[in-house]
DNA sequence: CGGCACTGTTGGTAGTCTTACCAATAACGC
DNA sequence: GCGTTATTGGTAAGACTACCAACAGTGCCG
């Protein structure tokens, strides 16, 4: 069938932003279950076709969601280091354990784990999105030779974690 | 349309059995996105139509394959704690962390993790069975007040997931 | 100014995958 | 024989990604 006259409307700005946004929303919210490209653009106001058009494989969505994921979380421990009144490594600490076990945030990256899982490229980016935040961490508390950054970040999921799966 | 003459053909032993094994392995190896039930009814070489019959719903085939998952844990944990030769402590945390780290373990965990997520029905199911994964790890090294059995599976699940995030 | 290329938007759809369901049939236990 | 359970092939209904043609706006160049 051929189509009627079609309306369209004038470029909006920022489409791709919101469209990133809103991804970020829903795998904060509902996880890697939810990211759906319904879902996302409904959550951006937009039609479903701008995802695929912004972003025109699933993994191009997931690659720049894990990328901001990550961006986000180093933003906000460099945050805590700039706005910290006491220097002392136990209260920043505890800083970053608050960020990184948060159930938002768990949610997230358990999300990303399992969608990079199955996808080689995303899997890869992960990784090397890892050794960013580990470096912002060591960064933050210092290196410790006694605990290295690789099995303080170990430790500090393993708490969210546990307490991901446990919460009420 | 009406159906031709159908062949049927006599009841097989065991299929339940085979189709929550077979979604074992799928989950094992393909992880949560991979457990469709065609995938499982393949992999049990019975038809999809069972899987249904069996687990009328996706939560029925999720459920049993939860608990039997952490059933095999406690078992294995078990085990180490019979057949070890020596009583160390060291040496059985050792042998549990190695069985709790492997990466289908951490492919399994993290699958029911994201499905709990969107299935509360699940995820009660999941709290219980790990509590009682909890005690199994108690049990076999023996309480110890500077660190208990939560903080302990926390560490081993941090361990375990950074070693299945950063894995080649 | 006119044409032209490029990007963005729209509505729709093709094709795949998924769970759940169904009627018909067969085998089994009693 | 009869009720129950198991098996078969098929399908309904929904969700998803990816793609498409048509159209609109923008900027550039002659």
């Amino acid at each position: 069938m051929r189509p009627k006259a079609l309306a369209t409307t004038a470029p909006r700005e920022g489409v791709r932003e919101r469209i990133l946004e809103a991804a970020l929303d829903i795998l904060r919210e509902s996880g890697i279950q939810g990211l759906s490209q319904v879902q996302v653009a409904r959550r951006a106001k937009v039609r479903q076709s701008h995802v695929t058009y912004y972003f025109p494989r699933r993994h191009d969505l997931t690659e720049a969601v894990t990328v901001r994921f990550i961006d986000n979380m180093v933003s906000a421990l460099q945050e805590v280091a700039a706005r910290a009144t006491s220097r002392k490594r136990d209260a920043l600490l505890r800083r970053a354990e608050e960020a990184i076990t948060d159930p938002g945030h768990m949610r997230m990256f358990t999300g990303v784990i399992v969608e990079a899982d199955t996808d080689p490229e995303l899997h890869t980016v992960l990784v090397r999105e890892t050794k960013r935040l580990q470096s912002a961490l060591t960064h933050l508390l210092g290196d410790d030779k006694r605990e290295p950054a690789a099995s303080l970040l170990a430790s500090l999921w393993g708490r969210g974690l546990y307490a991901f799966v446990i919460r009420k």
